[in-house]
DNA sequence: CGTGTTTGACCAGCGC
DNA sequence: GCGCTGGTCAAACACG
């Protein structure tokens, strides 16, 4: 499940999905070295079936190509389709500010700032008509959080499997995501894992743009953008845990805008479930625990395997700016305020209230659902990261 | 040579 | 206004 390889003989795991091209060059390398091997000169029939193994490697590659150009090209339609719906809708002002910002990118202005202002990167979005090209700034942020979920319609942002069949809906009530979009930015999801790999594996290629050391913690944070698809306004965080250094925290931000394999659905569906819930709140600072209630409840539109999951839980911190839900996955409940966001604070000891107040338009369910999922395609992946290091095993300078 | 990582610089927001 | 901090950029570099 989860891959676009026609071919199917790939021996990738699920979590090589849709490789790029780079990484198709890859496969090809090491399928041919695997043939060829020392006696190689002596067997003229290996030659041969090399070379027939090329081809066929070639038409491979150039079959995925052809597919991955008909994707995009069907991401276009729908984001236009999307976007002219949408602003047929009223929704005139964010399109509005979207089309001077534009505008004026293209006159030279200012670079894209920011993780929470992440639109598209400047740089990757010049030519794709399609894009709404979120230049920044604070009080446009919101508007251009709404405007990106590319599949949303009214009723809501619907997954995509692999081969883009509607998987997943989330919804959303467009009335009270407005409503919040006044003062807040997008939501975050952070994934708190026990690891002493990399990144935990989410289905998603991801490439490294920045590493920071963060203030009272001596590992680096790293910066991760989404290059399943070019465009992708996805971003994440990579940081050990001050404390405990087994514990990595995995922070998301945005929504894909491109169909996505298995594992990276239940993170995707579970940070839509997030951004509905948080969005669907008023006011700033409430707190919601979610417990997962039966981790091996499988959402019946995803078919990810499903591990035992003992006892996680979400945290939901709609403070502003950052409302964020953090998953913590390392099986110890008591460490969970010991987080160093700065969202979490107080709000933890707050005894969990069954749902996020404010009247939240989804039912629990569904984000504990996408929780689930989420949860357990953790676990399954973890320690297969896909971000690229070819080189650094441990990326942590600066 | 194309692609991804590293890393210093830059910028904006925020608190004082 | 200034300094701190987080987030991003982009040139340089490494790798296959
Ligand atoms: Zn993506």
């Amino acid at each position: 499940m989860g891959e676009f390889s026609p071919g199917g003989s790939a021996p990738n795991t699920s979590f090589e999905f849709f490789p790029k091209v780079p990484s198709a060059k890859t496969d090809l390398g090491l399928l041919t070295t695997a043939n060829s091997g020392s006696d190689r000169s002596n067997n003229v029939d290996n030659d041969v079936d090399e070379i027939k193994e090329e081809k066929r490697l070639k038409l491979e590659h150039q079959n995925m190509k052809e597919r991955l150009n008909d994707l995009e090209m069907r991401l276009a339609r729908i984001e236009y389709k999307v976007m002219s719906s949408t602003s047929v809708m009223g929704k005139t002002d964010e399109f509005a500010i979207q089309e001077e910002m534009d505008s004026k990118k293209n006159m030279g202005m200012k670079k894209q700032r920011q993780f929470m202002d992440s639109g598209q990167p400047s740089y990757q979005t010049t030519n794709q008509s399609y894009n709404n090209n979120n230049s920044n700034r604070s009080h446009v942020d919101t508007a251009a959080a709404s405007a990106e979920h590319p599949f949303k319609n009214n009723d809501g942002i619907v997954l995509h499997d692999a081969r883009g069949n509607s998987v997943t809906t989330v919804t959303f009530s467009s009335s009270n995501m407005v409503a919040a979009e006044g003062t807040m930015r997008k939501p975050r999801v952070s994934v708190r894992t026990r690891s002493n790999a990399y990144p935990i594996s989410d289905g998603c290629q991801w490439r490294k743009y920045g590493q920071k050391k963060a203030k009272g913690n001596p590992c680096p944070r790293s910066y991760y953008r989404c290059t399943m698809v070019k465009g992708c306004p996805v971003h994440k965080q990579f940081q050990r845990c001050a404390d405990d250094q087994t514990v990595v925290i995995t922070t998301y931000e945005g929504n894909h805008n491109h169909p996505l394999p298995t594992t990276a659905l239940s993170m995707a569906s579970m940070t839509s479930a997030a951004a509905s819930n948080l969005l669907s709140g008023s006011t700033p600072s409430m707190t919601a625990n979610y417990e997962i209630p039966n981790p091996n409840f499988i959402p019946p539109t995803t078919t990810t395997t499903l591990m035992p999951c003992p006892s996680s839980m979400a945290t939901i911190s709609a403070s502003a700016p950052f409302p964020t839900v953090m998953l913590d996955l390392t099986h110890s409940p008591a460490n969970q305020s010991r987080f160093s966001g700065s969202q979490m604070s107080s709000d933890l000891v707050e005894p969990p209230p069954p749902r996020v107040a404010g009247s939240p338009v989804m039912d629990p369910n569904v984000f504990a659902n996408a929780l689930a999922a989420f949860t357990s395609a953790v676990n399954n992946c973890d320690g297969n990261s896909k971000v690229k290091d070819n080189k650094s095993s441990s990326s942590n300078n600066q």
